[in-house]
DNA sequence: TTCCCTGTGAGAAGACCGGT
DNA sequence: ACCGGTCTTCTCACAGGGAA
């Protein structure tokens, strides 16, 4: 049972940690050879070197992978990146976030796809930027992009990743390095508007990693990028040698982002495994990406962020700073629709005070787009504290029957006779159901939440003498 | 079930190269 | 410059099997 949070809809923007998407570990094909269990890469894209080693014991990630992968990290963020790298989600609440259907096949694609990303392991040399330097560190690493997976079914004993079904409890602990990253901020923003209008898994794979490859070193998104089509195949992870093929295998990807307006065109020139291909964005015509970042960071798709940014210029900084006034004060319930609003009609509103700012150079608007995403995670943060307070203040029965769902799915190695004892205590307010969920789960970070258990029971035992 | 992605192979066309 | 041999790459057709 996850704590309540604000919705993720599926044109919210996801958030993607930038290098290992890099990596071409999922490869970008809808189907895979999958009796290949381990391979090596080694390419360079825009001068930056690349070398990968893999295992895959269920097959490589591929197809859906991609959208998985988005929707943990995403999820992961918006519960403000807890230090124990565990995101407690629902298979339901995945498969929305990913933008999955909602039916029974693709609750078996989602138990396939998280054991195909929790068995596999890369080791990758070179190329990892260290964002806490500020360099590239040259040394090689062992990474997964999931550490454990546990599915917690109410009122059955653990299995080993039985089927998953909508209303099952998923708890998935992220890898450690890309877990460190993520918290480091090295992290990409994906439109999703524009996953939700690519039809094609490749088509959205190919945007991540266009997406990944195009920002350099300063957070500058280029309006070109060119490519060997050696170095993209394996970018890519496609996996036939044949120019050709990988040709064909890109092909309908390319006339998807194209027909999207995320590319203006793709050229290849040259024969053979000579060829290059050319990658023209789109024109932004947003004079400020940063603006459009800005933007983006508070809900807005990135088509009408670019729109908003080109229209209204710098008034868009106040915009923002306004409706994250907003934010701080009290509800706001769609953040993005209010910006649009507040732009397109600047007289409704009343700008407090302290929001009226003279113009700002380049660097100043860089760093306060780095700040709109820490501000966002702050207001992830204050939701989950206001939630807090709110539960604190209900009366010990309201206050345990909110929080049951969860306390089963921590406490559930208790059994039935100390769950009754403690739902007694809860009851009748001699237990804080609230702090045994806070303790619980800060039991289970630190890994000891065993010896907790033992010590509830014990608790239990005492304040229950039958 | 149907659809269509992907790998394979045949044959044709092109690129490359050394010899005349 | 021309030729012939060889290797590479392209187009096309087809089959298997995973996805919807």
């Amino acid at each position: 049972m996850s704590m309540p949070r604000q919705n993720i809809r599926p044109h919210d923007e996801r958030r993607d940690e930038r290098n290992i998407a890099r990596l071409g570990i999922i490869s970008v094909q809808s189907r895979i050879d999958d009796t290949l269990r381990n391979w090596t890469a080694e390419f360079s894209i825009e001068g930056r070197p690349y070398r990968v080693e893999c295992a895959a014991p269920y097959g490589r990630p591929h197809g859906i992978d991609t959208d998985l992968i988005l929707a943990i990290q995403t999820l992961f963020i918006r519960t403000g990146c807890p230090e124990h790298n565990w995101l407690h989600t629902t298979a339901y609440e995945l498969r929305g976030v990913a933008g999955l259907p909602d039916n029974g096949r693709t609750y078996q694609r989602l138990k396939d796809s998280l054991k195909r990303l929790w068995g596999t392991g890369f080791m990758v040399a070179e190329g990892w930027f260290d964002p806490q330097r500020g360099r590239r560190v040259w040394s090689s690493d062992s990474l997964r992009y999931i550490e454990r997976v546990r599915h917690h079914e109410l009122d059955r004993e653990p299995e080993e990743l039985p089927g998953l079904d909508p209303s099952s409890t998923l708890s998935i602990r992220l890898g450690e390095q890309l877990a460190d990253s993520i918290r480091a901020r090295h992290v990409q923003v994906l439109d999703g508007q524009l996953l939700y209008q690519l039809e094609q898994p490749p088509a959205r794979a190919l945007y991540r990693l266009l997406e990944a490859h195009r920002t350099d070193a300063g957070g500058q998104r280029r309006l070109l990028l060119e490519v060997g089509l050696q170095d993209w195949r394996l970018a890519c992870g496609i996996q036939s040698e044949r120019p050709e093929i990988v040709r064909r295998a890109l092909q309908p990807a390319h006339d998807e982002l194209r027909a999207t307006g995320y590319l203006r065109d793709v050229q290849i020139q040259g024969r053979g495994k000579a060829q290059v291909l050319s990658y023209h964005f789109t024109e932004d015509d947003a004079p400020d990406q940063a603006l459009v970042e800005l933007l983006i960071g508070v809900g807005v798709s990135r088509a009408t962020a670019v729109l908003l940014a080109t229209e209204h210029g710098e008034a868009v900084e106040t915009a923002v700073a306004f409706v994250r006034h907003r934010q701080a004060a009290g509800q706001v319930k769609n953040p993005g629709g209010l910006v649009v609003d507040y732009l397109r009609q600047p007289a409704k509103y009343v700008l407090p005070e302290r929001l009226h700012s003279a113009p700002v150079d380049e660097a100043t608007r860089k760093v306060r787009a780095l700040q709109a995403i820490q501000v966002a995670e702050q207001q992830a943060e204050k939701a989950v504290k206001q939630e807090r307070q709110r539960l604190a203040a209900l009366p010990p029965a309201e206050q345990f029957s909110a929080l049951r769902g969860s306390l089963k799915v921590l406490l559930r190695p208790l059994g039935k006779e100390a769950w009754a004892g403690l739902e007694r205590l809860c009851l009748s307010g001699q237990l804080s159901a609230l702090d045994v969920r806070e303790e619980a789960a800060r039991a289970m970070g630190r890994l000891e939440l065993q010896s907790y258990l033992d010590d509830l029971q014990a608790q239990i035992a005492d304040a229950a003498p039958d």
